[in-house]
DNA sequence: ACTCCTTTCGTACACCGTACGAATTACCGT
DNA sequence: ACGGTAATTCGTACGGTGTACGAAAGGAGT
């Protein structure tokens, strides 16, 4: 019969009782990973090893790696908020949200890539199309036009979020994008007699990227609005 | 003294010298196994395979798997005829050279991807851009305005090309096509009362991209018509 | 305590990018 | 024709990848 063992709690090991794996945590972590490591960064076993887990326990929850980038696309979007545009002009409200849309892209470079290359059919995505069509729906626009208008903002903010996030760069390195910016546009230079116009006004050196983003989204803008005026 | 072998010819194994390697018959082997196997199919093996080559010999002439990507994207791009624009009036013009952007994104269906995620500095990327900018300033744009319009009007076909291959998926089966859809408009139907709009007018069913595509580059094209219009 | 089902995960396989250095080939001055 | 040198080829190896498979452990209900 063995005597009681004085303070053996700090003897035993603690039974730290790792929390159980779900789909929700490890989408956490990937979302997590995926920031600090990018898409290519993203593998089994460091997500895995993140969630002091071992490699194919994921697979319980999770059918692929492919699986994980869905769950942790719908998880980033669902942080563009779809709150707050009671009351707003349809113009404010649809910039309102394509901003919102950019500010989390940029917050998570790997998102526009994955948002154009996959079906999002996650419930975060569906809610914010829900919100986006009825927006313009609300504006006059309806079928064919109303698809198209959606897309074209869609399409505009994903591909301008993906290309500021590649001349943002490794943004972590500021002397590697400034590297990169240098290098490019010595290239521009060198070309600069075959491309006239693209030299005037391709300059890399800009990096008022707020300022370019609403411009462009202006044109789009303008061009819904111009296809409100004729009642069709 | 060896005696003369007759025919020894049919009896020597051919010797066949191989073409040697080079960047060009590098970057073609790429578009080709890309067209085929994606991406992700794209291995420095495989590509070596394919051109009778011991698979470090291609890093003779390429730092990396990187760059083997940069030059197939720049050679794909030099697919995009950009003859022919004499004499059009802008926006038929820009509205041509759009199209042929999307044609050709959609042969290569990994193409999109990779052009919205790198800088392109191509030879063939740099003409064609120096070619839209030059219409549009043709057009009456100029400065950030005009930046922020080819942007704009990048980032859509791109984006178009992008959905639009992803929902064409592997097209070269279309059951598997037929799946997709069927299976998506499903789930979409399941959380219709929820997202009452996106159900209504998200139909994807509607196949008819060209269309579709057209419509969307026509609001873009009136929003560039309405920022001429203006003096400022 | 025994059963049964869920969850965990160690091992193994085929494949990847590429560093390194040896072997081969091509070229050129003699 | 020959020797030397530089360019090119590529075999091997290392440390990574996704995931199939099946054994082990855990937990719940009786």
């Amino acid at each position: 019969m063995p005597r009681p063992r004085p303070s053996a709690i700090w003897l035993r090991e603690e039974p730290v009782r790792k929390p159980r794996l779900s789909r929700e945590r490890i989408t956490r972590a990937a979302v997590e990973l995926l920031d600090v490591e990018g898409v290519e960064g993203l593998s089994m076993r460091r997500l895995a090893a993140r969630l002091d887990a071992g490699t194919m326990s994921l697979y319980q929850y999770v059918g692929s790696r492919e699986d994980v980038l869905d769950l942790a696309t719908d998880e980033a979007v669902a942080e563009i908020a779809i709150d707050d545009v009671e009351g707003l002009p349809w113009r404010a409200a649809v910039g309102q949200q394509m901003g919102r849309g950019r500010q989390v892209m940029l917050r998570h470079p790997w998102l526009p890539t994955l948002m154009s290359t996959r079906p999002l059919l996650g419930p975060h995505a569906l809610a914010r199309s829900e919100l986006v069509y009825a927006l313009l729906r609300g504006a006059g626009l309806d079928g064919a036009r109303l698809t198209a208008a959606v897309g074209a903002l869609t399409y505009y903010v994903q591909g301008y979020a993906a290309m500021e996030n590649t001349w943002r760069g490794l943004r972590h390195e500021p002397a590697a994008e400034a590297d990169l910016r240098r290098r490019a546009q010595e290239h521009l230079d060198r070309a600069a007699e075959r491309h006239p116009t693209l030299a005037r006004h391709a300059d890399l050196g800009n990096d008022d990227f707020d300022a370019s983003f609403q411009l462009g989204l202006d044109v789009l803008l303008d061009g819904i609005e111009a296809q409100l005026g004729p009642r069709s």
